[in-house]
DNA sequence: TGCGCGACGTTGACGGTGTCAACATTCCTG
DNA sequence: CAGGAATGTTGACACCGTCAACGTCGCGCA
């Protein structure tokens, strides 16, 4: 059944109505997808969506928690040598978050929106975004026991290191800075400005 | 007509109209926000509001604009005697800020989002929440000035530390922060990172 | 082998939405 | 006081999500 039988029962649906999604998540927005037009674009009805999610809501929390899990996976390998690889590392992670945000601006926004989403109504999302968090504290405890920042509640550390870059992913991805900023003096800034905050005193 | 003739022609659907569409996104979200609904509320038929908003768009973008001169305001009241005020008016400045956003959840995702709005078609509003920027900007430049915090590109370290606080914001209000952590003492934090990452070397 | 059941896909229908054109009413101004 | 401008209403259209009823296919069991 994963065979590609490209025919009659279309072979693998879910697959490609999670593709199509995120595709056209990235393309024009949450509010661009539809159910009607997924199944246009995959030459299937309407409603066929609904033999694989149970609702619209369901497919949109399939999207966002392969991207929490694409996420994830970018930020282990960039945190993964740390607190060994040096100092430098952390601005790194930093860099690499927000570059995934804006190479994936609707599939972002859905991820950390409650518009689209409703969070309450999918507890198996909040789990799957909780890991991601856990990954950041995890950076942060290392390079706490490694003496080269402030030995603080690393909850709290990551959170505030967490909302620094999402805030700027988020002002980058909503149109709200000038596009004549440049991007990356922009990371560098927030990443330096972060670090200095919460670097161990002398 | 800005008299309050409550009757065959409302007196003042266009003020009535404005203020249901905003209680109606602090209640239940934008997508909440319906023009049959909002006629229904108000005793009026759906297309009526045509006759004051050429779109739904517009009627959003009204209210956002709405918005942005309200925490322009709460802003500006703070940052006023800065720097005289001392250093810690800058905490302040970011504690006011978040405040804003936590007390008007679905205004400020409306003012900050793109998804409702599409930014491009509605240039006007973006002047309105570039004066907010502004606001911003002469905050942090007065700190300079006296020499308390680093004499960089006032633009970048703005949008430093407005990214840290409207991140924060966010995640707070898209509830990606564990209800369990103290809001007051996250905020804290921020500010106090911030702060310590702009200041002036010794 | 074949057959029947379950998985998969389609169609028709319903109530909801934004929006436009045509119409009705009211107010204000000349 | 007459008529035009401003305001509000109704009907209609094309979308949307979703459900129920209906077809169709593939696979496993007898």
């Amino acid at each position: 059944m994963t065979r590609e039988s490209t025919a009659y029962h279309h072979g693998d649906l879910r697959a490609a109505l999670l593709a199509e999604a995120a595709a056209m998540i990235d393309e024009g927005g949450t509010s661009s997808v539809t159910m009607r037009e997924i199944g246009r674009r995959l030459g299937v009805s309407r409603s066929a969506a609904y033999r694989h999610f149970e609702d619209k809501s369901a497919l949109l929390v399939a999207v966002a928690a392969a991207g929490f899990d694409r996420l994830r996976d970018r930020l282990e390998a960039v945190g993964a040598g740390a607190p060994d690889a040096g100092i430098e590392q952390l601005p790194e992670v930093g860099r690499v978050y927000v570059r995934f945000a804006l190479e994936n601006p609707g599939h972002y926004r859905l991820m950390y929106g409650k518009e689209a989403i409703t969070r309450e109504d999918h507890p198996e999302l909040r789990e799957t975004a909780n890991a991601l968090f856990d990954e950041l504290v995890r950076i942060v405890q290392s390079y706490q026991e490694s003496g080269t920042i402030r030995r603080e509640d690393p909850h709290l550390q990551a959170y505030v290191a967490w909302g620094a870059v999402h805030g700027l992913a988020s002002l980058l991805i909503e149109g709200q800075i000038l596009t004549a900023v440049d991007v990356d003096a922009l990371i560098r800034q927030t990443t330096a400005t972060l670090l200095d905050g919460m670097r161990a005193g002398p």
